[in-house]
DNA sequence: GATACACTGTACTGTACGGTACGCAAATGC
DNA sequence: GCATTTGCGTACCGTACAGTACAGTGTATC
């Protein structure tokens, strides 16, 4: 309110430059650690070195700190994101497969994990940075899916109904147990070769469905 | 730690049992409302009446009331869940797509979101509550169409390999895309018309996957 | 090397809230 | 109707923490 310096990086030499990172780092991992509500300022700079008083002139005040914490991490998010594809050239198991498995690594990252559940209990708080999270994160996962199998039904490989509602699906299946066992048994071990098992027959059963084939064809080897 | 007095309704007459009653349903809205952490003892007392002292009588103290809440809670969701099957005398597709709408019919409940949101917050303080509320509720869910599937493959109607997991993405697929959208984007609208279809779209998928059918057979209606 | 400026340390303010102590009043039971 | 239990109101304590004020110190720029 006194001045526009707590602003964007306002003019700020190299010491201060420094400063704001070693802020940014710490503040980091104290939410992730800890939450939004439980860490106090006093915490971060204890972390960080310097002052309150810097924090202050640099955010302007715990949530504008919190904010640019977000955007950062978004940020990083966004690149990791882009480096996954469903390769269309290999055959729909494999290419489904390999994506999954590369999404839900992606989910077990404990930063990312830990973000996501800042993000649901800060969500009222902070529509904007959740909804900029939600769009890089699940929703571009979903349009990636979605895209292939837009694809590969075009060139026949596949017969889908709604691509982004199976993407959907999709995703759904491979994620949500995990997601949700995490979030509410957050002391219960998650097992990695479970989870590779897990996406796997998520993409049989994503692609052949449970239903009796209505022609008698193919013996299970 | 001073007295026994604050467990399970210790021999309360005809008033204290009501002002319990008070407490507790004073305190479920106002935990629902706006969480734990930012409901004050004071608020609730303001909305139940009586005093803060009754409050620490009955109940020991902040984390005995919301254990207590969350009790009573699971208790309704139990009853509720207990009147939820899938109908093994109809089709597969009937039972599961009728199934499939009372679970998340449930799951759109203001109340039983609210605790879900809770639960996920506070799952590290209270291991205890979250794991009963996860037994009770997203678990009895999954068992109960895990038995359907494993009877409906007994009797020849479907093929399936681990009902246990197939089960588990059956409701993923249902579930998944609204739960994380309300978490994450409080604000947007449920459209519960989408959501009917959404059902009934995942359930054909369930059924039939994706992949082309090997033996050219049916056309599309 | 004087000047302006940005970071630092610390001390302070105000407030919110969980928890406690205690005296009082109203039920309850005999 | 008297005694005892049980709930009620209030005042109080300790603490934690966001935010502010300010004086001091190092650091660039001329």
């Amino acid at each position: 309110m006194s001045g526009e310096s707590s602003r964007n990086a306002p003019m700020l030499g190299p010491r201060g430059q420094a400063r704001r990172r070693a802020l940014l780092d710490a503040a980091a991992k104290l939410f992730v650690e800890k939450g939004f509500e439980k860490t106090t300022l006093s915490d971060i700079v204890h972390l960080a070195g310097g002052s309150r008083a810097t924090l202050y002139e640099q955010f302007g005040d715990k949530e504008g700190l919190f904010r640019a914490v977000m955007e950062e991490n978004n940020r990083r998010i966004s690149e990791q994101m882009a480096a996954a594809h469903a390769n269309s050239w290999r055959g729909p198991e494999a290419a489904l497969t390999s994506f999954g498995l590369r999404f839900v690594w992606a989910l077990m990252d404990e930063q990312i994990f830990a973000v996501l559940r800042i993000l649901i209990t800060e969500a009222e708080r902070l529509p904007a940075v959740a909804e900029a999270f939600w769009e890089i994160g699940p929703d571009t996962g979903v349009q990636r899916v979605a895209d292939y199998l837009r694809h590969a039904a075009a060139s026949g490989q596949l017969r889908v109904e709604d691509p982004l509602m199976a993407a959907h699906a999709f995703i759904a299946m491979i994620t949500t147990n995990m997601i949700m066992r995490r979030l509410m048994l957050p002391q219960a071990p998650v097992d990695m070769a479970a989870v590779e098992t897990m996406v796997r027959a998520s993409v049989r059963l994503f692609l052949d469905g449970v239903r009796m084939p209505s022609c008698p064809q193919e013996a299970t080897p």
